[in-house]
DNA sequence: ATATACTGTTCTCAAATTGGAGGCAAACTG
DNA sequence: CAGTTTGCCTCCAATTTGAGAACAGTATAT
């Protein structure tokens, strides 16, 4: 028995006092509103109202019920609109992580882009390198620099594609060795990213080993560092692009295979994504179509 | 879909933590529990958690509703339970209704003992001749006295039967004319009751017309007037019994055909009556066992 | 009075929904 | 790398369901 569908009914007879209205509002037989309305009472194991045929009378326990019948219909039409409104609305808190290796750099700008066309969204953002379960954390995006497949638990969309490159200022280099093939690296400061996978390993060709005297967790810090001729760095190319264009800094080993990443846009579940998520993510993809024609 | 289920089990399903303990501790199938919760995610439109082979957890959606459900199933419970006690307990109130005529006399003694032994049951006694509808007027009981069956709305439990007598006292009918015939009575002083249905025709044989100069809405009131001699009355014979035995007045008449009526206990429905109405019915009718053999 | 219209309830029966069993892929465990 | 456990899915029998008609009763109109 659906006791839901029956307390409806139930309030619905009291306001309108006649089984007959009920059905015709509600598009169904005098048949069905006696039975569930039957069905209620018997559940209750109490008389909600006298029928007489000419008249409907709320018991004592009626009354008493129907108030308490009307406060349950309210407080779950708050829950359901608590969740449409959730879900449908573009407001309320949108928890995000990014990896810090890439979030200080355009990711500030696009989010700042973002806040303003969507002043009802309040982001929580959370940079970070540690690998985070986005769900357990109880984020609603990640952004995920892979170039394997993703996850299945979450669904991925490909913003954008990148790749690194090995920066070193024009003095660093013409105070050193040349450098022409990746295992030249091994002579040289090269700094390391904190987090990186790898560690000490730079994946280039098939991967070489490197060390030096800089070890941070900032691509921008890492970058002042090599822009004042102190060593090489392996760097995301949205983060240096403008420096080579202008430059300040030098490319080397350009010809060598390094990894081409994607970027993801990684949220759980495929099934009623809230639409300030659905909104989110979009903005990313066009943001990244116009802003990034790699 | 019974959302209210759906609802208990996704509440259970938060604490526990797992659909497969779910399925047990309700004694149903994994099955079921899945495609609840699916069904209340699909009528929700939003994902209440996310699940992993391993791991549940609540979605932010599914937070909030979790809380809000748990309001919601206290309230329902309150509800229930509200019904329950007004239903079960023998305490609360009893708005009883009951005819003037007949009230006065044993009624008085019979509620005080009802009281006594109840103490915890409220009565609210309304004693009028009009004829009331109960259900209107919001009475748990109402007696009737009837000669034909009861109103197909009401339950009519028989209490006890008695008729009337027609009374005056000797001297009276020392100093008036003989009455042998019921048309006799139409040349003395015949008291009538106010709220009597037949008025001026007291129902004896096929209906004598009376006149006199009494007419009130008491019995007692009319059996005073009766013992001092001043006329002859239509007396109930629970109320005129005990003063023939002792002779302070006489039946006249006695072999004449009148009305032989029921006293009913009459109420509500014949579902679900509160047992403290069920107390109360089941007391009168002992009552009128032990104390009226007629 | 008699007829009429309208009430809520009951009955029947076809149709929809249901929930359990078993199998499934996925994923955490050791 | 098995092995176990998880939630989900498909299928089918069984129950429940609800509309419609017939019903019993009553108030209103004639």
């Amino acid at each position: 028995m659906d006791k839901l569908r029956a307390i409806k009914l139930f309030v619905k007879l009291a306001n309108l006092g006649s089984f007959t209205k009920v059905a015709e509002q509600t598009n169904t037989s005098k048949s069905l509103i006696s039975k569930e309305i039957g069905r209620l009472e018997d559940d209750l194991g109490a008389r909600l109202l006298h029928r007489s045929t000419r008249n409907l009378q709320l018991t004592h326990v009626g009354e008493g019920y129907l108030q308490r019948a009307i406060e349950i219909l309210e407080k779950l039409d708050d829950a359901d609109n608590f969740v449409s409104d959730l879900q449908h609305n573009v407001r309320g808190k949108l928890k995000i992580n990014a990896p810090m290796a890439l979030g200080i750099t355009d990711l500030s700008v696009l989010f700042a882009d973002f806040m303003l066309e969507n002043p009802d969204i309040e982001l929580d953002i959370h940079l970070g390198d540690e690998s985070v379960d986005l769900v357990e954390q109880g984020f609603d995006l990640g952004l995920r620099a892979s170039s394997r497949a993703i996850d299945s638990n979450y669904v991925g969309k490909p913003l954008t594609r990148f790749t690194y490159k090995v920066c070193a200022s024009p003095e660093y280099l013409a105070r050193h060795k040349a450098i022409n093939l990746p295992k030249d690296l091994s002579e040289h400061n090269c700094f390391v990213y904190s987090y990186f996978q790898g560690k000490d390993v730079w994946p280039i060709e098939d991967g070489v080993a490197v060390k030096g005297n800089l070890k941070v967790n900032s691509t921008l810090f890492m970058m002042d560092a090599i822009k004042k001729g102190l060593g090489l760095g392996f760097i995301p190319d949205f983060v240096c692009q403008k420096m080579i264009d202008s430059g300040e800094v030098v490319e080397v080993l350009a010809e060598a295979n390094k990894p081409r990443l994607t970027l993801y846009a990684l949220y759980p579940a495929r099934h009623f994504v809230p639409t300030k998520l659905v909104k989110c993510i979009r903005y990313l993809e066009d943001w990244f179509d116009t802003n990034k024609p790699v």
